[in-house]
DNA sequence: CGTCGAATTGATATCCATCAAAGCGAGTGG
DNA sequence: CCACTCGCTTTGATGGATATCAATTCGACG
């Protein structure tokens, strides 16, 4: 509609702003209207907007932040996704989660002294920009962020909390399942689904790695999963076929999402 | 020694304060005289004081949060183990992470509007307990205890990372020898090995469910590596017979801890 | 001595990993 | 337009790791 438009131009429009800064005014963010988003006060917005200090695009498979980085920024993904993962000294990976428009990208690189994590950009992202030595002058000038800061780090671990759960007890396909459900109603909350379907970016090796399954198995399980219709896939969305079985299969307790902030 | 005597009686030792109060005084904390613990001010430590609500003490099994709690306190673990699991359905059950003195319990919880996830006392425990309440008041008195809070979340994250890495990607023994070597690590910081052996109060079940592995191969794999000789265990106590060769089988980076906050 | 939960052990089934090869689509250069 | 390459996906065949089932042993405790 008339809404998907404008954000869809939004997007791609950058403004270049003085002193080298480029970026989307904080106060106009089109992220920020969604309803997945809570208000924030004008003089939050404004404490934001100064601290933003650039916005960045990247293409899809740059490294945001790599493991063992002790200078890593704080950033938000504007647009995009990515992905944070963790790798084992002979190459074998695991991807921890995924990050969508409006996550907080680093917040626990920027806190501890050295990433334990990478993170990479798993489509052409955005990110706003928020210099990691600022952070500190936040917690002090502006408890209500910082609170809401601390609110989307214990998010984050809820979500990491299940991906654990699922790669220790579910099966390949109740995996798959959860999975699917997870980024399903993360896309829905940003208005980012329509008539059920979604883009998904992912390649079956990033889903193996996701998932703690070998790229052999998932792709079997997967094409599996499809032939008995619960979803299909097509100029790479996904189109969930039957949204309350491919639940079931996951043995997904019905989880609300409520509004959460946006930094 | 004289030190480790103190200590054990001092656990024990719970004062009785006015108000129906129960507790250790804060500004006489043994936890906080460890090395593992970074110094506070005077001001800080008696923001705590006067936020601490009660001092509990809870038997062996105990749940210190139930799954879906909508009112859960924020904790710190002054004396003993707890872990967080996180169950399907049909009963099969995850261990997300383990929880040792000075550990913050229930941070998640009580920002989110519901518990994701249950608390089990391990062992017997006794916890220092902060009113839900309260916590936003710190946010906006203490901003240097509000960002050592945001720490500690991210620190925890971190910590399940590395089991979601351990159990999406390493078979039955790495992740035996991983978890081994992350908990005598977070033991030994606290001051509790001595001579390489430690306190450890796993049952295989509670390994089984940590690992993402069955009960019988848990068991089966478990005393493989104690013939092996990788460690020992008498008397409910862990001895590491092979720190670096058991390292080196959970192909554990070398993970240097500084010391953290103790709210 | 009897009981109960936890740990151990053996036998078998199943899921998933690995190896190998073929298919497919997009891009590139002739 | 075709041939070629390259990355990604698919498929088949086989082996191995882990789950499941069943029975026994062990240890703590009354």
């Amino acid at each position: 509609m008339v809404a998907q438009a404008f954000w869809e131009s939004f997007q791609t429009m950058t403004v270049t702003m003085k002193q080298g800064r480029v970026g989307v005014p904080c106060l106009a963010c089109p992220l920020r209207l969604k309803p997945a988003f809570k208000d924030k006060t004008d003089d939050e917005v404004r404490f934001i907007q100064a601290m933003k200090f650039d916005h960045r695009a990247l293409p899809a498979g740059s490294d945001i932040i790599h493991p063992g980085q002790e200078d890593a920024e704080l950033y938000t993904l504007f647009s995009g996704w990515a992905f944070r993962y963790q790798s084992l000294p002979d190459g074998r990976r695991q991807i921890l989660n995924f990050l969508l428009p409006g996550d907080l990208v680093g917040l626990q690189a920027s806190l501890l002294s050295a990433a334990q994590h990478g993170i990479e950009a798993l489509t052409d992202v955005e990110l706003c920009v928020f210099p990691r030595r600022r952070v500190w002058d936040l917690f002090v000038r502006m408890p209500s962020l910082s609170y809401e800061i601390a609110w989307l780090g214990s998010r984050e671990e809820s979500l990491i909390d299940e991906n654990l759960t699922s790669v220790g007890q579910r099966n390949a396909g109740e995996r798959i399942a959860a999975l699917v459900i997870s980024l399903y109603r993360r896309a829905d909350a940003l208005g980012l689904v329509s008539e059920r379907s979604f883009l998904f970016p992912l390649s079956q090796q990033q889903l193996a790695d996701a998932l703690g399954l070998s790229l052999v198995h998932t792709s079997k399980t997967w094409s599996r999963l499809r032939r008995s219709g619960l979803f299909s896939i097509s100029a790479g969305r996904l189109t969930l076929l039957n949204p309350r079985l491919t639940a079931r299969m996951a043995s997904a307790f019905e989880r609300e999402f409520e509004p959460r902030p946006l930094i």
